[in-house]
Order: structure tokens, then sequence, then C-alpha cells
DNA sequence: TGTACATCAGTGAACGCGCGTTCACTGATGTAC
DNA sequence: TGTACATCAGTGAACGCGCGTTCACTGATGTAC
């Protein structure tokens, strides 16, 4: 109740902003009642940034799911990510705000690197030399594909191209 | 002076706790003063953004020079930002925390488009289909090894070749 | 079925603290005569 | 050269506010006998 309320201030508001209040007054609860579930302000963002992975997670591993490893593989789950990203309350707070929260900072480059090592075996196929490197820096694509097509609204065909493009010649 | 201390404070800590208060205790000045400057914190963020890039600029620009546009001129730009980048102090406060701040979030916006404006050439140079999203993605990369980088506080060679590498296949 | 007690999620007033901002004042420097 | 005044960066105590956190209390639910 209170996670999700939290992801729908966010919807709206920049992460620095969720404060304890907001987040109550959200979901129509008095403020000790936050203290009930949640150690702090900390623990709360970081089960926030859990639940929002944990909702997005089994998306992505379906639409990988069956396909052998190597691009086409890779471009279904962005494909899935993406949109998920765009259907999803609260992405570009848990994409770009949560990096530079400190009470949750490790948490979510934990979390980017668990995405990079499920991508980069994609990538090796591909042929990259350095595949685990390769695919931090594709998941930071990824997120800034996510974080522009959040920002107009909708999805942006031209930049999933250009992300593709950038993928390898072989791409589509 | 303060913009100096600022990027001093962020070296080490990250800014949303950049307060009035540090600004003022490291550069050893009155709180006072820091309103004889500046109108509020939002003005101030502005202008330590602001100098960030404009310390950084010139030597982008001048890797550039004389070189003809294509991914040679490119690569030499992005050694230059990447080796600036982690020369400089308050890097990460600029290139990570600076997007989350709801006072510059719209001046760190307008700086990546430029950045990326100014990289379109060189993919169309390269051959691709929409430059300036393409662009866009590639200083999203960049950006992200000089955290990597930053964070690891050296120059990473492998993650360097990775982004020549999604570069595209004729790269270095 | 009825009574006594334990449990525990939920409450909301109260707190201390650090923050951004203000403002009357200071004191060094420059200018006019 | 000496005196009177204007300017203005710099000062630091004081403020109001919103924040995260605490805690004594409530009241519904479950259990024991």
């Amino acid at each position: 109740v209170l996670l999700d309320a939290g992801l729908a201030v966010c919807d709206h508001a920049a992460l620095s902003t969720l404060s304890v209040d907001a987040v109550v007054a959200e979901a129509g609860v008095a403020k000790g009642t936050f203290y009930v579930h949640f150690r702090d302000r900390a623990d709360y963002l970081v089960a926030l940034h859990r639940r929002f992975h944990d909702d997005m997670a089994p998306t992505i591993a379906a639409a990988g799911e069956g396909i052998a490893p190597g691009l086409d593989r890779l471009w279904s789950a962005t494909i899935a990510y993406l949109d998920g990203c765009l259907s999803s309350p609260g992405t570009k707070a848990m994409l770009l705000d949560a990096r530079a929260e400190p009470a949750i900072a490790t948490a979510v480059a934990a979390s980017n690197d668990r995405f990079a090592r499920r991508v980069a075996p994609d990538l090796a196929e591909a042929g990259a030399q350095n595949p685990l490197d390769s695919a931090r820096l594709y998941v930071a694509m990824a997120a800034e594909v996510a974080l522009l097509e959040l920002a107009a609204g909708r999805r942006r065909p031209t930049l999933r191209h250009a992300l593709s493009e950038l993928l390898g010649s072989t791409a589509h």
C-alpha cells in the first residue's frame, strides 16, 4: 500500500521530494503507520526500488524466453523493458533520481550490474570483445531511451532504431 | 571562489548534500556572503553547472580541431571528454546528481542536447540514419563511461574499447 | 457461549534539527572638493 | 594633502519551516479457559 503510494507520487514529482509526509498523505494513513512498516526513510526507498524491479523483471525475462542467446534475444528483451518503463509508475524516479539518492545508490548500482550480467551473453554471442563492459554501456543507453520516451510520453521509434543501429550492423 | 568551493565539496559528497552551509564552510566566508553573489540556491547550482561545462568545453573543442567530421573526430573529442571528467572536481555530481536536482534539471538537459547536436554530424558522416537520436545515446554512453571511470578512480581501457566497439565496426 | 487477557497494526501530537533566507550592520575602498 | 561622504562586498545572528523520527496510546482481532 505504502509502496504503491510512493510510486504514484514519484510519477509526478522528483524522488528527492518524496517525503514521509507525501507518502502517508497519498496513502491516506497516519505518519506513525509509516514506521510500523519501515525502519526509516532509507529502508523504504530500498523497498520501493526493489518493488519496481520485481514488477519489471518477469516481463523482461518472459520476452527472452526460448530465444537463443544473441542480438535477437537482447532486442526482444529490450522492447519489453522499454514498454514496461513507459507503463510503470515512477519509472523516471527509479531510473534517474534513484542513482543520486545516497540511501539507495548502492542498490541501484547492484541492480544495474545484474542487468548487465544478463545482457552480456547476448553481446558475447554477437562478438563483443569485452561483453560485460559493452553490456554496461548498452544498459545505460536503454535507460536513456526509456527516459527520453517517458519525457515524450510515448514510444520513440527513431530512438529505438538508433539504439538497434548502435547495437550492431546486423540489427533490425 | 564560491563556485570552486562547491565543486570541491561535490568531489566527496552528493549534490543533494551541498547545502549553503557546506559551501560557505568550505569557502571560509559568512553565510550572508553567499546571498551577495547568488539570488538563491537554485541560482547557485545553475552557475555551478555552467562553470563545470565552461571549464570542459574548450578542451573538447580543441581535441576535434582540424579533423574532418566523422568517427575519428568524435573519438578524439571523446577521449578529451573522458580525461577531462576524470581530472575535474565534482564530475560525478554534475553528470549524475545534477539530472535529478529539480533546480537544474532543465539546464542539464539543455546542455546534454548541445553536446548531442555537436556529435550528430560525426555520426551522420558515419552513416547513422537518425544522427541526432544516435548522438543522444552516444552522449549517454560516454557519460556512463566517465562515471564508471570515476568510480574506479582511473581510466578503464576495456570500457573505452567497448564504447568504440559500439560506435561502429570501423572503430579503433 | 462468555470473559479475560495478549498481540500488534495503526494513530497523531510532539520533538529536535538543519535547512534556505533575511536584514541591520560593518568596514574597507573610491570619489569630490 | 586632508576631510566628508557614498558605495558595496562582506558579516553573522536570527527567523520560520518542513523534515525524519519518536512514543504513549487505541482498538480491533485472536487465543485460553
